[in-house]
DNA sequence: CCCCCCCC
């Protein structure tokens, strides 16, 4: 073991002590997210004086961080509490061996108090280490008071700007706690016994659950700015009281729209606000926007008094309350200060794979890492509004990719570049192309927000699912972009058995031709433009489709391929009908027939150039039977020239699955 | 008093 712990709650500069978890504990909490105090020791002492910072919580959440386990304390902080005990606080951690593989508690270490006096050896035991209040205040790491980092409608990208605080600091691919290093303990090495330490975790799932419903609201009474109305709930608001006093928080803010129809113009903005009963949409007009535009910020907490209250109208809102508010030129907007028992934005984070389950049109919460985004495009609406779009391609841990578009501002400013996390809270599901996603004027879309859930799928993301084989809910015509691509090598034809299913099963390759049989690779069809039936030649100068049933004075050549395939695993049989098969060749049907009968040499010359190229073949799969005999077909849909970089990703996909 | 939520 490396350090005596006193070093490390003395604060001396302790570098990257390794030492073994003994106890973790949940610190009872009454708000915010669960903390968790940790014993350590380096076998000779034990120091129970640990915080574990929030942002790893996921490590207990995933039965990671469990007694005996031997830590790398990578990064700490040492703060001293109102009463003047001292915390370390854990900021940065690698486990270096499982519980299992330490094998039980080493050495006999002895306790440390914080005051660095030595407790007496026999209290050395698990009633010595009791729960205490938690000192969150004096505790450093990521707040999560402000749980997300929304980022405004109206105007530049603000989501990022609270990540400069949290550990995520560097690129968004380093952002991740668990960085390179991977954790050598599996989750599943966890015993049971101890994976009841981290039951009272609430976080569970996907559900973010913020600021418990803990402080009434009429604690704020004392602090209500120069009010003699009193401060009540968003949820007792009606239009038949006039004196209150409300506070709460911007969940959303709306850029400044003008209009103008029969009843007049004008401009206005719109907000929306929470507090820890509900919430409710305010709206400023014309005289009230240049009032309070610049004041109401995303995020924040204000006292709102006298506004008009009426009935909300259900076609155009979402939010849960029957009225709306609208400001008028009495109305009073304080900003408050104490705002820690106003929740913020709340997200019930559905899985991507989920998505299938949905109802179209349902309003969801969704987060997933942006794979790749496409440029930013304008384009022109059925109303002839010119507006900005942009194409999101995002996964989660389910492995299914689906597809977000971001409309305006939020299109334009978007930045794919470094994959960041990306959680929209009020996304609208659709139908177009399977299952794709629109953000709306009332979503929330926020970047790498400092939440658990994006942490993880950070960690996820750079560690496995980078190269994972995912595939999308949204389909887009687009092939071989490289996003929604069902890849696999032609091994994987055998060992997955693809297309003994009902349906044929589509996959894309990068192949390369070994051979393709000229004989019979070409056939005289009939003419007619839809009909690509085999004629028979009449021997009169005419031809005779059976389908059509008539005689033609000519045919039109069409190709029908077969081409070995081969890739570094196996090599496979294919069908290339008329345009796969011209593409593979280089050459038309009609060019292909004519050199047939023309010039031998020039048309053997046109499949031995063909042999050793490489493409990208899409590929439809079906087992087919026929005299008893069954045997997987592969039809050549699409041939396509090789990205180099898309084949380096495929590459790398291969590798990575024939590592594991 | 707005109420646009779009495109493939």
């Amino acid at each position: 073991m490396a350090v005596c712990p006193m070093a490390l709650c003395k604060g001396l500069d302790v570098d990257k002590p390794v030492l073994q978890l003994l106890n973790i504990r949940q610190i009872s909490n009454a708000s915010g997210p669960p903390r968790f105090r940790l014993m350590m020791s380096d076998g000779q002492h034990s120091l129970t004086s640990c915080l574990l910072a929030t942002q790893l919580n996921y490590l207990s959440d995933e039965n990671l961080l469990v007694p005996n386990c031997v830590c790398l304390l990578k990064k700490t902080v040492n703060n001293t509490l109102a009463d003047g005990r001292r915390v370390v606080v854990v900021m940065d951690m690698d486990i270096l061996k499982s519980a299992e593989e330490a094998g039980g508690k080493i050495g006999n270490p002895t306790p440390y108090n914080t005051d660095g006096k030595m407790s007496s050896p026999q209290k050395v035991s698990s009633s010595t280490y009791v729960p205490e209040s938690p000192p969150s205040a004096a505790v450093p790491g990521p707040s999560y008071r402000n749980y997300f980092s929304p980022r405004g409608r109206g105007g530049s990208f603000t989501g990022q700007a609270p990540m400069k605080a949290s550990p995520m600091k560097a690129s968004p691919m380093k952002a991740s706690p668990m960085k390179a290093s991977p954790m050598k303990a599996s989750p599943m090495k966890a015993s049971p016994m101890k994976a009841s330490a981290i039951k009272a975790s609430p976080s569970k799932g996907l559900t973010v659950k913020v600021s418990p419903m803990k402080a009434s609201p009429m604690k704020a009474n004392s602090a209500s700015p120069g009010s003699s109305a009193k401060v009540i709930p968003i949820a007792s608001l009606n239009p038949y009281q006039s004196k209150w006093t409300i506070r709460a928080r911007v969940t959303n803010k709306s850029s400044i729209r003008t209009w103008s129809n029969s009843r007049g113009e004008g401009k206005l903005f719109s907000f929306e606000i929470v507090d820890e009963s509900g919430e409710i949409r305010i709206t400023a007009f014309n005289k009230e926007v240049d009032k309070f535009f610049s004041l109401v910020e995303q995020g924040k907490v204000y006292y709102i008094s006298k506004a008009t209250l009426k009935p909300a109208n259900k076609q155009y809102t979402t939010l849960k309350n029957d009225y709306e508010m609208t400001l008028h030129a009495h109305s009073s907007i304080v900003p408050c200060d104490d705002n820690q028992s106003i929740p913020t934005v709340h997200c019930d984070f559905v899985p991507i794979a989920e998505l299938e389950n949905r109802d179209k049109d349902a309003i969801i919460d969704v987060i997933g890492i942006c794979k790749s985004a496409e440029d930013v495009s304008r384009i022109t609406t059925k109303n002839s509004r010119e507006v900005s779009k942009r194409a999101l391609s995002i996964i989660d841990q389910t492995g299914k990719v689906v597809t977000v578009t971001l409309w305006g501002e939020e299109a334009e400013n978007f930045d794919g570049s470094t994959q960041p996390v990306v959680a929209i809270k009020g996304a609208r599901l659709s139908d177009f192309g399977g299952r794709s996603l629109s953000a709306l004027f009332s979503s929330t879309v926020m970047v790498n927000p400092d939440i658990p859930q994006a942490f993880r799928l950070r960690a996820w993301y750079d560690r496995e699912g980078f190269a994972i084989n995912s595939q999308s809910l949204t389909e887009t015509r687009s092939a071989g972009t490289g996003l929604n691509v069902n890849w696999k090598t032609l091994s994987d034809i055998k060992n997955e058995d693809m297309g003994h299913g009902e349906k044929a099963q589509y996959f894309s390759c990068v192949a390369t031709v070994l051979y393709i049989r000229k004989e019979n690779c070409l056939y005289q069809a009939c003419p007619s433009a839809d009909c690509n039936k085999k004629v028979i030649d009449q021997q009169n100068g005419l031809y005779r489709c059976e389908k059509c049933n008539r005689e033609f004075p000519n045919f039109k050549y069409r190709l029908l391929l077969s081409a070995n395939l081969a890739d570094f695993g196996d090599n496979q049989w294919v069908t290339c009908f008329q345009e796969t098969a011209e593409a593979l060749l280089g050459h038309s049907a009609e060019t292909l027939g004519h050199l047939r009968d023309t010039d031998e040499a020039a048309f053997d010359e046109v499949f031995q150039k063909a042999n050793f190229t490489t493409h990208i073949f899409k590929n439809r799969v079906k087992l087919e039977t026929y005299n008893d005999e069954s045997r997987v077909k592969v039809t050549v849909m699409e041939v396509q020239p090789v990205d180099h970089r898309e084949y380096s990703r495929r590459l790398l996909q291969n590798i990575y699955k024939l590592a594991r």
